[in-house]
DNA sequence: CGAACCCTTGAATCCTTTCAAATGGTGTGG
DNA sequence: CCACACCATTTGAAAGGATTCAAGGGTTCG
C-alpha cells in the first residue's frame, strides 16, 4: 500500500498550506517541518528522524511543509488511503496517538526555548537535545555499546537552519558556536562537527 | 466514571513533572498549561477552554503544569481508568487523536510567533487569535447570531499571563496594548476588556 | 584556478528588557 | 461614605543583548 520514495537533501516533501494528500513515514535521513510568514522569516517547527511519521491525517491542509534536509528515503502514502486504513485499525491509530503526544511534549518544551531562553542557552539546550536525538539514530560517529548521549556528532543542519530552528539570525548562531569553542566547552572539529568536551557546562549554560 | 471537580481561578489541577495521575475535560472555564525554568521563568504553551481535553493519557509524567485562569469545572478520570477505557474504545481515542492532532497544529502555529515575531507583531497575532477562540465559546460579550470572530471580548489573562503567553515581558505587553489604543486600532473599556476598532489594520500588524 | 556558497567577524543600531517610580483601580475597615 | 492600603498596570530612563549591515575568510566544486 506505501509506495517509496527518496527525496535528496533540499527538496521538499509536502508545501505549507497545501492539500494534505499525502502522509509519510521516514525510513532514513532527516526531513525539517517549517512554517513560513508572508515575508520569508522562517521557523522549524519540527524535524523528523527515522521511524517518524510525517504529513496531516485527518486534516484538510497540512501546517507546515517539510523539506529534506539530507537525502532521505521515505514510505508515502495516499492521505486518503491512510485514513481509512487507519480508522480500520485501532492498533494503528493508537500507535499513531502516543506518537503524536509525545511530540506535542517535545514541541511545548520548545515554546519554552524559544519564547523564554537566551542566545547561549538557546545554543546549550540544542547541543544537548542534538546530542541525544541522534544518539538513538545510528547517526553517530562514535560507535560504542551503549547508547547514552553521544559525546560527538554531525549536525543534520547549516547554521541558517539552526538559527531558524532556535529564533535566532545565523550571526547569533555562529558567534555562540564560536564562543562555546573559546571556552573550551565544545569542539568543532568540521562545519557541521561538534563534540562535546564539558558536558556539564553546558547543562549548566542550557538554563 | 468521571468526578466532576470545580477548580477556582489560580488554583493548579495538574503540577509539571508529577507522575501523570489524572486527566480531565473542561466544562466551564479557561486554563493555562504551563512550563518553567529552574530560576522561575514561565511559558505558557497551551490554553484549554470548554470541551477541550487536558492531561497526559499513555505517558508517566505530565509535561506541564496545568492552573486554572478563571473559575473552571472540569471533568477528571483516573488516568490508568482512562487509558483503560479509552483502549477499549477506538472512537474515543480517534476523537482524541483527532483533538491532539489540531493541537499540535496550534502549537506550531505559536512557534512561529514565538521565534520569529517582534514585539507588536505578537500582540497583534494574539488580540486576533482571542478574537476567534473566544467567539466560539460563549465567552462573548456580544450576543450576535452567527460566530465569527468577536470584535469585543474580556481576556482570560493578566497582562503578566499575556506576556508568558508571548515570550514577552509585562512592561513590553502594557506598552504595546497603549500604543494600539493610542492608534486608534484597539479601545480597551477595562483591564481586561479589548474592543477591536480597525480589524484590517491589526492583521496587517500581525505579520 | 576561480566562482559560489557558507560561515565568521566587526561595528553600529535598534528593540526589548531591566530597574525604578508613579498611577489607578479595588476592596477593606474605620 | 470616605480614607487608606494593596495590587495590577502604566510610564520613564537606562542598559543590554540580538539584529542588521558590511566585509572578510575558508571550502567545495566545476
Amino acid at each position: 500500500m506505501g509506495r517509496r520514495r527518496t527525496v535528496s537533501a533540499g527538496e521538499p516533501l509536502i508545501w505549507e498550506d497545501d492539500d494534505s494528500l499525502l502522509v509519510a513515514n521516514v525510513i532514513e535521513g532527516v526531513l525539517k517541518l517549517t512554517t513560513s510568514t508572508a515575508d520569508g522569516r522562517e521557523q522549524i517547527v519540527g524535524v523528523a528522524y527515522p521511524s517518524d511519521f510525517i504529513g496531516r491525517p485527518f486534516g484538510q491542509t497540512s501546517a507546515a511543509s517539510v523539506v529534506a534536509l539530507t537525502d532521505a528515503r521515505v514510505c508515502v502514502f495516499a492521505r486518503n488511503d491512510f485514513d481509512r486504513f487507519a480508522r480500520e485499525h485501532p492498533e494503528l491509530e493508537h500507535k499513531l496517538l502516543e506518537r503524536t503526544l509525545a511530540e506535542l511534549d517535545r514541541t511545548r518544551a520548545w515554546m519554552m526555548l524559544l519564547g523564554r531562553k537566551s542566545a547561549p542557552e538557546k545554543i546549550a539546550t540544542f547541543l544537548l537535545d542534538m546530542s541525544e536525538r541522534l544518539a538513538d539514530n545510528g547517526c553517530v560517529h562514535q560507535p560504542g555499546a551503549q547508547s547514552g548521549p553521544a559525546r560527538q556528532f554531525t549536525l543534520p543542519f547549516s547554521r541558517q537552519q539552526v538559527a531558524d530552528l532556535l529564533g535566532l539570525t545565523i550571526e547569533t548562531v555562529s558567534r555562540q558556536f564560536t564562543k562555546l569553542k573559546a571556552d573550551g566547552v565544545v569542539a568543532l572539529p568540521g562545519r557541521r562537527d561538534v563534540e562535546i568536551l564539558n558536558r556539564g557546562a553546558l547543562m549548566a549554560l542550557a538554563g
